[in-house]
DNA sequence: GGCCGGGGCTGCAAAAATGCAGGACAGGTC
DNA sequence: GACCTGTCCTGCATTTTTGCAGCCCCGGCC
């Protein structure tokens, strides 16, 4: 029997397609990478990988085992969340995944407070570009934009409508005025980026209503893009919700009807968990103020 | 990151109850089986086991994880099977799944002829009492009995009716004379078992229509089964399609009403390989005449 | 044409996993 | 009460795996 542990260097290199950027990237040296792959199809009595200077090519068999082998590290890595989560539930942390232009300006400031009223609970706030699963433990809530949230067991609470407006900074807008309309947009440079979920919807809107226009800048965090606007480097497209509270930021107009909105999800068997369920308590009902203050319900 | 391998030994010991049992199915170490799960659990940072005199007994996380385990265990023996699949492909080697008792009379008279006209593949015939799964390339063709063939990309041809019949041996019929009817059948002594796919058959038949009857032996594998029949030991119920054509067995009278039917099956992916299409057109030929031949259309 | 970087392979020493033998212990059995 | 049997754990020698340090090869670039 081979070893279980073989496939996962298997999908590895076939992703990575060298040897040593799969051990970079599994964490290993790339002389048990190889010698894996070896023991792997000593065992299985297949050649999986054609060697070539270039690195390491799939072969016919090898391109039919893998999809074979994938299956299995999805099973493994749902394993591992499920370990993490139940790790997490017995340690009373709770993991909240949000895109880090939402977090900073309305996540951060509640720190404190939901540090104060629930001090024995940790929290791990998980900034990833990519969307975790919570039905698999990936992260016990999660704040999405969405028209609605679709999931097998998933408990959503709408926060408010996610609307998105051109901003500048304050001294900008006193240096160079403001743009009224899209038209206007052509007059000034644009600040892009922003990170995957930022730039998906900027981005996206831009392509389609503006097609000419091209960022001065991209930047690949949100952090950074916040960072450009408010030097006054230009004008970007930010959630409304994020950013509505920022005194250095002055809107110029919005960026289109709203049909999204902004949501607090948890898994209906972690939201059980008392360390989950106040959380979600805490951060939903001061989100949702938030969203009535700013007149975004 | 845990060792995936390591699940092996989890699910292995979470079966069997204790290290040592599963170290015997496992084809390790007692040792190396204790140490793997401790590595596991290191690794997790949760307790899956509670040690005591009496084995292993799965912690409550224990239980939780494992219903994740075993998913990867499946996912890990499907990606073996394909393998298998594979190597059986290149190797011009077919794989034909089928209960003994078919085997024996239906099969065996017909392999000479095989191996004549397709010196150049390799038949390995599998006895196995679990149904193997074609979709995952357990085996490539399978002789069933069923009401009518379900499954996804499964090729079907049907061979004929599956009649049941009480048999016994001609030495018996001469000397203790032959039952009429279910009613007769008391004054008979009964011959039982077969294996799974027999008795599952020949039993539930016996324990509805004859409640009361106990046969005097029970075999566990048909050729058992058989061989006492052969020997005069009593009566049993068997597959008509199988012995009919036997001299050394006479028909008292049938088991009931004919529902099922015997097929030969193979998976359409694996069909294209000439290997198997020669087998299934061979095969299907044969045993379709053999059972128009017996009247069993 | 020399140089550099990505990629793979080999030899050797260190580290880890494995198997074996032995020991302990609880629960039956004669 | 002596004696199995099934189970787990520990210590030690052996085997296997791993990582490191070279070394080779090839293609692109200055």
């Amino acid at each position: 029997m081979f070893d279980w542990d073989d496939l996962r260097y298997f999908v590895g290199v076939a992703d990575a397609g060298s040897t040593l950027k799969a051990a970079a990237r599994l964490g290993a040296n790339q002389t048990t990478v190889a010698r894996r792959i070896a023991a792997l199809e000593r065992a299985l009595g297949h050649q999986l990988f054609e060697r070539g200077r270039a690195g390491y090519r799939l072969t016919e068999v090898g391109q039919r085992l893998l999809a074979h082998a994938r299956p299995v590290a999805a099973a493994a890595s749902a394993f591992a969340a499920e370990a993490a989560a139940a790790r997490r539930a017995l340690s009373g942390t709770v993991r909240l995944t949000v895109n880090e232009i939402y977090s900073e300006m309305m996540l951060t400031p509640l720190l404190a407070g939901f540090k104060a009223a629930h001090p024995q609970v940790r929290l791990e706030l998980d900034h990833a570009h990519e969307t975790r699963d919570l039905g698999r433990g990936e992260a016990d809530i999660a704040l999405r934009v969405a028209t609605r949230i679709e999931g097998d067991a998933l408990i959503a609470r709408r926060i408010g409508e996610d609307r998105w407006t051109f901003y500048c900074s304050a001294a900008y807008a006193a240096a160079n005025g403001k743009p009224r309309d899209i038209d206007a947009l052509a007059d000034h440079p644009l600040v892009g980026g922003g990170g995957p979920g930022v730039w998906d919807i900027y981005g996206r809107w831009l392509a389609h209503h503006a097609p000419g226009l091209e960022p001065v800048t991209l930047y690949d965090s949100s952090t950074g893009l916040l960072a450009a606007v408010r030097a006054g480097l230009g004008l970007a497209a930010l959630p409304c919700l994020a950013v509505a509270d920022d005194p250095a930021l002055e809107p110029c107009f919005a960026s289109g009807p709203v049909r999204r909105a902004l949501w607090i999800v948890t898994h209906e068997r972690t939201r059980q968990s008392p360390h989950i369920g106040a959380a979600m308590t805490y951060f939903g009902d001061a989100l949702v103020r938030r969203a009535a203050r700013l007149g975004l319900r």
